[in-house]
DNA sequence: CTGAAAGCGCTAACAG
DNA sequence: CTGTTAGCGCTTTCAG
């Protein structure tokens, strides 16, 4: 039973050709004769024959492979990405391949030569560092192969790209904070200079000045985009005043939940928090978490759905934004006097 | 730039022949003058020489590709898993390639012929139905592949498994709970014949057994390892007279913690509540979750070196147990009388 | 020190 | 209706 059963084998035994093997087992259009179709077909079962997907990938230039590229599975953002991913890419019969970045811009391009080196036919690209970006302008035409920025949007990058508008997300949760009365306002951000981090960060900044807030000292603290960050930023914003905090994403939103318990501060009777996303777990938490939506399983299966127009139709590039909508829950209240 | 560079490029700009191009590149023991091998590696960067996988692949008959399948990614258990997973095997070389069966024993049958087709070198499955289990006494053999079951054990089995002991987990669990004073305890499974479900409920009726407690009526209940089972069965915990309940995993008592937010059922203080396997979540949410600690990354990445050692080494199978440890956090307390 | 040639398993013109 | 042939890009004996 070692060494798999190639065509060859079932031409032997069925006395047919390779070619004959081939077109039937593939369903191309063929003059096979139905008694020789039957034959090979059982001898394939019989045999227990599946192709060899390397040489068919060899002759026929693709391989049915999508890379997908994150910076950190422990956001549970990314992990229901790529569930949206999976979910459509199996179906049409195109396997996922990951490669995780720790947010680190040479992994990143570890990452995407030595997936490109396997020859996957697109490339889903969750890029955490801007930095890359004129890099990404000489290499990916070079590596020919279509590649789509998923949550990302660089404007110059020969890519398309879908993602939620951050800006806009970030807008709207700020305004909701100011709507209820909020003045002193914090906003922890993921990294500076990160994918998104910089965009939100623009949107807090838009909705604080269009409503003629100044900035407190020190109301935007930079981080990352992990519970830790807000954590450990937690101290800080609880001790300078504020009445409300804009969390770049939710699980900065969680840390920070945490670091609240501990220290007895009441979300939101002394601080409100919003957050960013809208992951599974900020409905089980408590208080469930104001947040705003951004939906990853929508994303992961929008994002496959376009690479895989650009695989076998050469559709053209895209660049597409999701509106991102306000989930007002139990974290957020007008602030105490 | 479209149609990328072979060897046969390089071998005409330096006008050696595809061998020594092949014996320098890959650096096998050779006698290519020193001049010659410059000039080969200047002109591999110049062109932007990569070999082509597939054909390497084909020739070699490896693709330093590990096919790992889980039965649901929302699970936060199975990012972290895949995290460690990947940890380890991109540092190797190889590359994870992904499958999800959302506990479909179908979809997880098809996903695993799907994938060794592909030709992956090695799978790492994590199975949702023993059902299966007859089915893959024949099959792996067929498959010639090492398979590792990770976070499971089904003896029968003609491969590896790398497991934490689910059942003495669950009795660690179950005996903090009488060790409290606990008498009434209930028991939120996942599916009834599902992988690791059977196997805790039959740590959780030892432990009751060894304490001469009767199992009160209704005490164990089915759904599946998901925060909705948790939130659904809630109130049939919540409304029977149990004093603590042990959860078969953390997300299940993730949804019971929500309800019980709903309800205004205090924990510990009205309800005492365990949970299982110490996803990252526990100590975020509030009180902290006392729970059974095993860790997904250790888990991937152990799972990872051994798949790796039975590839490269064919080194023999082996079942490993890991021990899980109690994580004593703030969820418990004694019963209130 | 280097090259010619065969072959990995499969597909696709092109001939019958 | 079916087979022959060439070739995908690479590695690897084996011969110089």
């Amino acid at each position: 039973m070692r060494g798999k059963t190639t065509i060859k084998d079932i031409a032997r035994e069925t006395g047919l050709s390779t070619t004959s093997i081939s077109l039937v087992l593939n369903k191309k259009p063929n003059k096979i004769s139905d008694s020789s179709r039957r034959r090979i077909i059982d001898a394939a079962n019989r045999l227990n024959y599946y192709p060899n997907q390397q040489a068919v990938s060899l002759v026929n230039r693709q391989t049915k492979t999508i890379a997908q590229i994150i910076p950190d599975i422990s956001n549970m953002f990314f992990g229901q990405l790529i569930q949206g991913s999976d979910s459509v890419a199996h179906p049409h019969g195109y396997s996922l391949i990951l490669g995780t970045t720790n947010n680190d811009p040479a992994r990143e391009l570890d990452m995407i030569h030595s997936l490109c080196a396997r020859g996957v036919d697109g490339v889903l690209l969750t890029t955490s560092s801007p930095v890359n970006a004129r890099v990404y302008q000489d290499l990916f035409p070079k590596l020919d192969v279509p590649f789509v920025l998923v949550d990302r949007a660089l404007s110059l990058l020969p890519c398309s790209s879908l993602t939620y508008d951050h800006q806009k997300g970030a807008y709207l949760a700020t305004r909701h904070l100011i709507e209820l009365g909020h003045k002193k306002i914090a906003c922890i951000s993921g990294a500076h200079k990160s994918g998104s981090a910089d965009i939100r960060v623009k949107g807090f900044c838009l909705a604080m000045e269009d409503a003629c807030l100044p900035l407190q000292q020190n109301a935007i603290l930079y981080g990352d985009y992990s519970d830790k960050t807000g954590y450990d930023m937690a101290d800080a914003v609880f001790d300078s005043g504020f009445t409300a905090v804009f969390c770049l994403n939710d699980m900065i939103a969680f840390g920070l939940y945490k670091r609240a318990g501990e220290r007895g501060v009441r979300i939101p009777a002394d601080l409100s928090v919003v957050g960013f996303d809208d992951v599974a777990f900020s409905t089980l938490i408590n208080p469930a978490l104001t947040t705003v939506r951004q939906s990853a399983y929508e994303l992961g299966r929008e994002s496959v759905k376009r690479i895989i127009m650009e695989i076998e139709q050469q559709a053209p590039r895209q660049t597409v934004y999701f509106e991102p909508v306000l989930m007002v829950r139990n974290s957020t209240c007008p602030p105490k006097n």
